[in-house]
DNA sequence: CTATACTTTGAAAGCGATTTCATATTGCCC
DNA sequence: GGGCAATATGAAATCGCTTTCAAAGTATAG
């Protein structure tokens, strides 16, 4: 029997990689220091001499030592992970600002921790206490269904960046994007083409960012001075069907319009397809235009015309704030505005 | 200096929460018994005494004890969290997989933790170093660029279940999907409808499914006696642009075909947008089918048929393996055959 | 040249669990 | 009833790092 295998250490570095772990321990023994000092070196907590410094780096290089962020995690209290709470993985709109964070959030050390809210308040809460009780050192919260009050409860024990909201506060900062000007670019593009019939396929009512593009169609409607009306205005749920189901029952209702405007690029595809299915062409007989810029929507059948929501910007803007506010300075990020994509879902109404 | 910000404990509580966590020792006082065996009760590591027992249950429901799953791993060496190595997080195909992998791992107390490998050998292994560094218990990686070697070598230090190869091993489990028979029933499709010139056009070579679905596309060519012909198989990407391309360099070489079948459904919808501006319609003028069955898939004009590929499902596997890795049993889960999904984008070859 | 104030550094005490080891208890058998 | 194996439980060691505390060394001042 080998002999210091059978007690303590031994088995449990035995359960762990062959590949023996380097601890700070070891490096302190090879480069004749403390393992205190090289903490200090490490994360620049204390000044060292100059000597001292050269010995630890060396010894760090030649044994390949690597801090475990797991005892960091639990001796500092830093943990050097972002907890993000996005709704849904797999929507091309999340993914994008998913890979913006992550893009950020990896060269400074930091690893995000993604977990779903699926849209619902109580399941949010719970995210954010999983993510707590995994000692992140700051939440990313991607819209959601929390409210302003929960945020700011969470915010006075961790510092939390929240977009699609507008509630800035001690240890928390926001990213709006500006949906209301978003919805009223898009409308203005149809008006200034000539379309005064324009329905709206409105977005998932407990999203405050669909009401607000609303308001953008509406107060488009009226500069032009054309009287709104409600029939042209159908509700959607922000995915394809809801789209297509949409304009059914635009269609079904009889409803006289030249033109449609869709919540989101997701809704609009739908939109087109229904109109497809009844042969009616985009944009000679209908025009389209949608809300996001997804990434497909440049080769949709006929390219989307839509307001550009820059998704992965976004994540990026996130990311960037956090690690500020992580830095303890107080984040100055803007979302940029709105903007709208012509392509080719969209033509002049000929008269 | 603040008054109170200068000694022991203060200093550190008063950095986390306010609402003061609570720990096992806690629980112990409260419970009249000692941390080993509230530890031994959580874990069920051995026989507590009923009375015990409930005494301990009962205190940590007063006080809503959570262990801190960061001392836990440090202590234990189980974080109670997976790394899931992916290519993309903004993939639809991805963004399903992840999922579905999340839909598992949650119910189960295990938290995934996403890190995007961007198609690169050299990144995906750092990638794994970040995820052992932070004691994850298992590793799932989402196909890769990784050699079998390398992961045989990983998988014995770690769990690890890998999508997209058929390679086993100790501690090491992978799902493999049938891309060569996917390949071969779309190609089956088409010439089943009477095509015999279908082009193909072909994913990225780095990637071993894309050989395997052209190789199913040579098969079912020779199966029917239709000779393979070099021209009409065109490179491209595995994203839209690279189809749209494709198709374009189709056209121009004056190749003759009344089939497209490419390679993934991106390339495919790019495809159809090369096609539509050219005013050739599809399919009346061409026959066209993807491969993964995307959730757009069924929304794009006219609506595709393709390949599924049941990337949600592959995520839920690929945990569910993980997860009995863990537990120390042997995976038997295997992915579904590949299934053809007929729609409106191919109809019979009019003679 | 001694007294005082800084620096630099190591030893030791946590962080919040798990796990080993040792100690009571208890049960069983001859 | 004494002795021995099996149970239940607590004390203490450990995981790998950070941070406090105290000591030693060095610079500045009187």
């Amino acid at each position: 029997m080998k002999p210091n295998n059978k007690h303590g250490a031994g088995t449990r570095a035995a359960r762990r990689a062959e590949s023996a772990t380097v601890t700070i321990g070891m490096v302190a023994q090879a480069a004749g220091v403390s393992a205190s000092t090289i903490s200090r070196i490490l994360n620049g907590t204390a000044v060292v001499s100059e000597l001292k410094t050269l010995a630890v780096e060396k010894a760090i290089a030649e044994l390949g030592f690597v801090p475990n962020p797991v005892a960091r995690g639990l001796a500092g209290g830093r943990t050097l992970s972002v907890g993000v709470v996005a709704q849904v993985m797999d929507s091309p709109f999340y993914g994008a600002a998913l890979r913006g964070i992550e893009d950020v959030l990896d060269p400074a050390g930091y690893s995000p921790l993604f977990v779903s809210g699926h849209w619902d308040a109580d399941n949010e809460s719970r995210c954010i206490d999983v993510l707590r009780s995994r000692r992140v050192d700051g939440i990313i919260v991607l819209t959601g269904r929390l409210t302003d009050h929960a945020l700011k409860a969470c915010a006075k024990n961790l510092p939390i960046v929240v977009t699609g909201r507008a509630l800035k506060g001690p240890g928390l900062f926001s990213l709006d994007f500006d949906n209301f000007t978003g919805g009223q670019i898009a409308t203005e593009h149809l008006i200034l083409l000539g379309h005064r019939r324009i329905a709206f396929v409105n977005g998932d009512l407990k999203h405050p960012d669909a009401s607000e593009r609303l308001r953008g169609y509406r107060a488009a409607l009226d500069a032009a001075g054309i009287a709104f009306d409600p029939a042209l205005v159908v509700p959607g749920e922000y995915n394809e069907v809801s789209g297509l189901l949409a304009v059914n029952r635009l269609l079904e209702g009889q409803q006289q319009f030249t033109a449609i405007f869709a919540a989101n690029d997701q809704m609009a595809l739908g939109a087109a397809l229904a109109l497809h299915r009844r042969s009616l062409r985009v944009p000679e007989d209908i025009s389209l235009v949608g809300f996001d810029d997804l990434p497909t929507s440049q080769y949709a059948i006929p390219p989307l015309s839509t307001v550009r929501q820059p998704a992965y910007e976004i994540g990026r803007l996130a990311a960037a704030s956090m690690l500020q506010l992580l830095a303890g300075d107080k984040p100055t990020e803007k979302v940029p505005a709105p903007s709208f994509i012509s392509r080719e879902s969209t033509r002049r109404l000929r008269s």
